[in-house]
DNA sequence: CTGAAAGCGCTTACAG
DNA sequence: CTGAAAGCGCTTACAG
């Protein structure tokens, strides 16, 4: 309880006790190489002393590991945070990590510096999350650092991802099994350009090895030719962001079509999107299902506890971050991995 | 595109240049200290060299900053990661760190280890959020290091909060305006022993010092006295953790009584509380707020885009992390903030 | 404007 | 079972 003059260190402790460093820091990491006797006056003399341990940043720079995993969002943290699918992939991620003694940085390749602080190379792995950064980002990792990829790949490195568009195919069949007079597509960031809106032939659309999104679409126009319905000619909507406050305007302008020419089936990227649908077609009078049937895709929690419970693919986000996290950690293979997903019916579509 | 060897140093890249690494060093760091063109050397050797400037472990060592923050939060890091109140929170951290290339480290107070790894000492700073952790876990962080608390105070220093007891005498006098038959009280995390239900008078409660809910229920107890209700005959439930699953069986509870025991208003502390009182209610044909009232406290987005909107108070989250964070940083005077709060009348209690 | 040297606090072969 | 010594990769007074 006295001010603390100095921090105290294990050379400190080492002195005080009359003994070598190497025995102070085996008694801490290496229980096995010092008499059981002596670890325990070591240990005992140290939390007298206030020494906590080894310190983090000078072992880290002596083992070259420093037990911090790095997560690095395709969105800002900000988005991240607050989007139920990645806030589940991170807690995933978090359990392993937390049971393994390592511990989480949050990391965009948003950065409002332009990229990645140098700090960040501290980690001893990165699991890249949602979209391919760009490759100067890439090029900065420590090469030797370990990298799991999640959601797209990246040419050498495991990836662990859920099958797009198989879900997709199945969730657009089940729809389709009652033919709708006037089907419509809402995807989530599929132009090469921002779009907030109608999607027309001018725009262009990313690749299946940029955003997953294209995967869904493709599931979903396999569905709807496997039901005579030419693709070419179901409209389509693009979302730039999975928030209400993005969707909206997008959703709005779709439902305030005259009647004659609305959706009566809106074949949604998220639910988030289906959940602004439901919103905004309840405000408008609108019956789900029985004026709008809406699929979508996540599985979150918000869409399953308020009626109508969403028609929606789940995809255990959760699992998805502790395979990464295995994987980083060694715990597992390091090697591609496809999880499955699961057909939700609800009453959005039934 | 060698096979790479061993990892480049500071050292290497000097030698290579023919200078000293404290120029090098220089380069990288202080600018002002070289000449331009020499520093223009050193940076295009650097990059053709594949040296992404200094090692962070080594700089973190020698500097004593790693340019690190933590957030040490109240629950699983599960939990708050699923919580918009804690994102909201650390969207509002993350901002500002990002903005001044600081990087952001997620701990919890509950890891299954019992204890903070000692990798989390590499922080600079900590942010404790939420709640008081246990003497050992403040203990063990580094004595040198800053620290805010937010939401509950440690003695001597700084802290950021809002007013819990004055917005929720506000919020519960708009709502007594209407004067009800039967009130209740839905609780968070507000008794000492862990109790998902109905409290009764063998339920201790916790202090004021030790969770702001405690001043939550100050503040409803203080508007019903005014309004010559006696705060004691008030039933009360309490809720162990803010989710649906956990909220469900008590708010089932409350709604499942008879029809004349049941309360007509739903003094409830959070959104997320109210969220499955209204999911819950509409389940059982119950009208709001004719039937049931239903007051709340957070004001997150996902209570204000679907009817009926939350009657309830707005506490910037956001705003409350930016303060901890600029503090931690010093780019704000470390001093106790008090935050204000908004009521929003919505159509749960109009 | 540039460089030689000390040292941040630890861990790890290695020798005894 | 224990200790002396090297060195992880850097930054920073300090001297020139």
């Amino acid at each position: 309880m006295t001010a603390p003059t100095r921090r105290i260190t294990l050379k400190d402790l080492a002195r005080e006790l009359g003994v070598s460093t190497a025995t102070v820091s085996n008694a801490f990491n290496r229980p096995d190489q010092l008499s059981p006797a002596l670890r325990e006056r070591i240990l005992g003399e140290a939390s007298r002393l206030g020494y906590h341990g080894p310190d983090a940043k000078a072992r880290s720079l002596r083992t070259g590991r420093s037990r911090i995993i790095a997560v690095i969002l395709a969105e800002s943290l900000t988005y991240s945070l607050n989007d139920a699918v990645a806030s589940e992939f991170l807690s995933g991620v978090a359990e392993v990590l937390d049971a393994q003694g390592h511990t989480l940085l949050l990391l965009s390749s948003r950065q409002t510096q332009g990229q990645i602080p140098g700090s960040a190379s501290m980690a001893d792995g990165f699991i890249v999350y949602g979209l391919m950064p760009s490759p100067s980002l890439l090029g900065r990792l420590p090469a030797q650092a370990s990298l799991v990829s999640v959601d797209f790949d990246i040419a050498g490195r495991p990836t662990v991802h859920v099958d797009n568009e198989a879900a997709c195919l199945a969730i657009a069949r089940h729809a389709l099994r009652t033919p709708p007079r006037r089907p419509a597509i809402v995807n989530l960031r599929l132009t090469a350009e921002p779009c907030n809106g109608r999607i027309t032939p001018a725009h262009a659309l990313l690749g299946a090895e940029q955003t997953i999104t294209r995967s869904r679409l493709t599931g979903f126009h396999r569905a709807l030719a496997e039901h005579g319905i030419d693709p070419a000619g179901v409209p389509m909507w693009n979302i730039e962001e999975n928030t209400f406050e993005v969707c909206a305007p997008v959703i709005e302008a779709i439902l305030d079509s005259p009647d004659d020419e609305r959706p009566d089936l809106l074949l949604c990227m998220s639910d988030r999107i289906a959940l602004t649908a439901v919103t905004l077609a309840e405000q408008r009078g609108l019956r789900i299902p029985e004026d709008l049937r809406i699929t979508s895709f996540d599985g979150i929690a918000e869409g399953q506890y308020r009626s109508p419970r969403l028609t929606t693919v789940r995809q255990d986000s959760v699992e998805k971050g502790r395979m990464a996290a295995r994987m980083i950690l060694g715990l597992t293979p390091a090697v591609d991995s496809l999880l499955s997903t699961e057909l939700i019916i609800g009453e959005s579509c039934p």
